[in-house]
RNA sequence: GCUUCCUUAGCUCAGCCGGUUAGAGCAUCUGACUGUUAAUCAGAGGGUCCCUGGUUCGAGCCCAGGAGGGAGCGCCA
């Protein structure tokens, strides 16, 4: 076979052939080179999984000249034999018979250089600044692979489940979601906009003739599909103006929020736990390999933790249980615990840690610290809200049944200030043929985070976006 | 936004009480070595000590302001 008509083949196909002594082609990035002046070693990587094929290039084949740019971040296209390998470490290996520079990688200005033999690389810190480059380390490469494993398997599931992909507005033209700051649209030129009389600027002037914002939730338009398609998700962008700096939080995010009518409160919890269940479970099937490397590099406990949810069930209580647990427990909080509060991080943290040592769904808020539309119980005090929180990550989830009664709606809405007339749209939905109804949202960031044992959720995401970084 | 810590070679970090010419490991470069495995061995090059100002005979080190980053908190997913 001439070789002009032998197809690529991917590193990790070929690791894992038995197919051998055969010719094939195979293109990449070099990760190191190492050897004599008698034969060279080539590890190299195409992305198709974390491990490197070693390329064997015997020196009577090749001038050390022409192997002079093959450095650490080159791309080169090889065609040789498959075969088993001579040395230890690897089953197989190339010889190579051609090796084409398809893209030099000047070793003093390249700053993925191999990490030394004190173990310290490149800090994930300083990665964030070439953001740009970082998916060539094993690290980004691992979660990437898994980012996209997770987005796969949510619509898998999904779709194995009944339900539909729906996609929800980017810009939204209202502000009364109630989901933190929002990123406004505008077209209007920022030096002198248009003004109306009394001097404030003319939205009328604008694009879309009114105010318009990046949205911080799919969820009002995806209770609108459920009332007519049954079980609907989203999984889109979704952006937060919020001055947040931790480890948790992004200001451009994937959220995936599920709405399904008929659905209460417990049907609700049931799917958050099968769902959050079958991720994890699909991660640990499919990406071994990269879930090793993780556990073994940054966190010893990773794999015994994501089998340990995939394994037990969530642990369900009521805000009031939890308030009283935190009451009589004898560690010493910052902030005490009164009802009628939110819980701070730090007693999240010891509910799910300390307390019970497993996820929990903590239900039943307190109807004032939670949003409008979310179903008032029947004792008045409390709304249907449940939140699932993770070990090492706090709420991963946060969902309710929705109030589908549209006088009480529209009484919670005159009570927090919630201006009725901008979603005329969505309280229709209670005025024809209203039901039941439930759904929540993940945070898919977060999700990420738990399942890679990552530590800061700007790691998960290629190009993380938060106050004062938009680089990239 | 608040609290706190940090910023020294490409990277990861030392740097004593304020005292001569700024230190290590890795990376890079050069050489050696007939199958390496984070190769090994020998040598070399590499610095705006984050920026600005101040104190001092003398500042990487002390003081003030600024910039950038980490961690924790709040907001939430």
């Amino acid at each position: 076979m001439p070789p002009e008509a032998l197809r690529r083949s991917r590193v990790n196909d070929l690791l894992t052939s038995t197919d051998l002594n055969r010719d094939v082609l195979v293109k990449g990035w070099v990760r190191t080179r190492r050897g004599n002046k008698y034969v060279q070693f080539i590890a190299l990587n195409d992305g198709s999984c974390l491990a490197t094929l070693q390329v064997v290039a015997d020196l009577s084949k090749f001038s050390e000249e022409s192997l002079k740019d093959i450095t650490t971040g080159a791309s080169v296209a090889v065609r040789g034999q498959l075969v088993a390998s001579q040395g230890k470490g690897q089953a197989v290996e190339v010889q190579a018979e051609e090796i084409t520079v398809l893209g030099t990688a000047d070793p003093e200005t390249y700053p993925l250089q191999k990490r030394g033999s004190d173990q310290k690389g490149i800090s994930l810190e300083a990665l964030r600044d070439i953001a740009h480059l970082r998916p060539r380390t094993n690290t980004f490469g691992a979660v990437l692979r898994i980012r996209h494993a997770l987005a796969f398997a949510i619509h898998q599931y999904f779709n194995e489940h009944g339900f539909y992909y729906v996609h929800t507005p980017i810009i939204t033209g209202s502000d009364a979601e109630g989901a933190g700051q929002m990123f406004r649209v505008t077209t209007l030129p920022p030096e002198h906009p248009p003004r109306t009389a009394d001097g404030s600027v003319d939205f009328a002037e604008d694009f879309f003739g009114k105010q318009t914002n990046l949205t911080v939730s799919g969820q009002l338009e995806g209770e609108l599909a459920a009332m007519a398609l049954g079980q609907v998700y989203t999984f889109g962008p979704t952006f937060r103006a919020e001055n947040s700096n931790t480890a948790r939080h992004l200001a451009e995010f994937w959220m995936v929020e599920p709405e399904m009518a008929f659905y209460d409160l417990p049907d609700n919890m049931d799917l958050a736990e099968d769902f959050l269940q079958s991720l994890v479970r699909y991660a640990l099937q499919h990406c071994a390999a990269d879930l090793q490397f993780l556990h073994d590099t940054y966190d010893k406990e990773l794999l015994g933790r994501l089998q340990f949810v995939v394994d037990n069930q969530f642990q369900r209580l009521t805000y009031t249980e939890a308030v009283e647990i935190l009451k009589t427990a004898k560690q010493k909080f910052e902030f005490p615990v009164d009802w009628g509060t939110d819980l701070q991080s730090e007693h999240e943290r010891y509910l799910v840690e300390k307390h019970f040592k497993k996820p929990v769904i903590l239900t039943n808020y307190p109807k004032d610290i939670k949003a409008f539309y979310m179903k008032l119980d029947d004792d008045g005090r409390t709304v249907r809200a449940m939140d699932v929180l993770f070990p090492g990550i706090g709420e991963i989830i946060g969902g309710s049944q929705r109030e589908e009664d549209l006088g009480k709606l529209e009484a919670r809405m005159a009570e927090m200030h919630v201006p009725a007339d901008e979603l005329w749209w969505y309280l229709d939905t209670r005025r024809f043929g209203t039901v039941p109804h439930s759904g929540f949202g993940l945070g898919f960031e977060r999700l990420v985070l738990f399942v890679t044992g990552m530590g800061n959720i700007r790691d998960v995401i290629p190009f993380p976006r938060y106050p004062k970084k938009a680089e990239f």
